[in-house]
DNA sequence: AGCCAGGCTCTCG
DNA sequence: CGAGAGCATGGC
């Protein structure tokens, strides 16, 4: 079954989806021009592959669906919401660029990365696990524990010879043993973060989507903050990849930190509280801005140029 | 080899 | 209370 679905301009499709091609390739990919994810719908699960059909400026997306069982009608359109979520599609960028146009690093930067949009999880439990495996340990790291934690508890769909992975729901997650857990490389504080936190999530003790709804971001924070294994930069994380808290900065982020004293700094390191500083000034955009740098010093964009 | 890596908690003094 | 140790594993 196929799909189209419009996005709001400018977007540009290979550069937003080029973002997936470095991180987890067991549940999604992009080569070629194409994205591939598995989702879940109810207890379906379906193999969404995802190709531009239009322009930046009036961007149109291809959706093609396969499933190992049947897909209604009910089910594309909740394909629809989800790759909708999955990209951001309905956010609008012209506000943003409008905004930092008077830095003029920032409006280098997105002129140069003109439509990219943040991507958002699947779901926001996604974004906190990962970021709670992400604490302290280098990225690279990070994500060989992400796959073997995938491929131990994540659901498997088997499409025309390939195998893909979807991420581990928290009920899943919740009945792992600690053991499990550290066997896929998480310290025992780790896993004792993942399993409680997925307990809570399972048991509706901790309402992810709930929480994500408050207007007040430090009220987000707050409250997840409270949670044993989650601090301030876990909980700004979940909220920049999963909620679509795009006002959110996580300022003390190591990696942030090196991006912007690269583009604002003199190359020494700045300090969280600096990072923070510099981040007031892209107001309600500032995760979405910081979002931005790290791609721009990812695709070797130099901060200083005469063109 | 050894040290650091997109943190957080627990334990001392 | 504030400071400091401890944690897991891959890369440099």
């Amino acid at each position: 079954m196929r799909l189209a679905v419009k996005a709001v301009p400018p977007f540009d499709f290979g550069l937003s989806a080029l973002v997936f091609s470095g991180g987890d390739r067991q549940i999604r990919r992009y080569e070629n021009g194409r994205f591939w994810q598995v989702i879940r719908i109810g207890g379906k699960l379906v193999l969404i592959m995802v190709e531009a059909s239009g322009s930046v400026e009036e961007p149109e997306l291809l959706v093609e669906m396969n499933s190992d069982r049947e897909i209604t009608r009910d089910d594309r359109d909740k394909v629809g919401e989800i790759v909708c979520s999955l990209f951001n599609l309905d956010f609008d960028l012209k506000p943003f660029y409008e905004g930092v146009r008077g830095d003029v690093v920032m409006a280098k930067v997105t002129s140069r990365l003109w439509g990219l949009r943040s991507p958002t999880t699947a779901t926001v439990f996604e974004a906190l696990i990962d970021s709670i495996v992400e604490q302290q340990i280098s990225l690279n790291v990070a994500h060989v524990l992400e796959g073997k934690v995938i491929g131990a508890f994540g659901d498997a769909l088997r499409v025309s010879g390939e195998v893909f992975y979807v991420y581990p729901t928290p009920a899943r997650l919740a009945s792992a043993t600690v053991s499990q857990l550290r066997a896929c490389g998480l310290s025992e504080r780790k896993s004792e973060y993942v399993r409680n936190v997925s307990r809570m999530v399972a048991d509706g003790v901790l309402d992810l989507e709930r929480v994500g709804a408050y207007d007040d971001a430090n009220r987000i924070i707050g409250e997840l903050d409270e949670v044993r294994g989650i601090g301030v930069w876990t909980a700004e994380l979940t909220m920049v990849r999963g909620m679509r808290r795009l006002d959110v900065v996580p300022a003390d982020d190591l990696g942030l930190r090196r991006v912007m004293s690269h583009f604002y700094g003199s190359g020494r390191m700045i300090s969280g509280e600096e990072a923070r500083r510099i981040a007031e000034r892209w107001g309600a955009w500032k995760g979405l801005a910081s979002f931005y740098l790290i791609v721009a010093e990812t695709l070797g964009i130099r901060p200083q140029r005469s063109d």
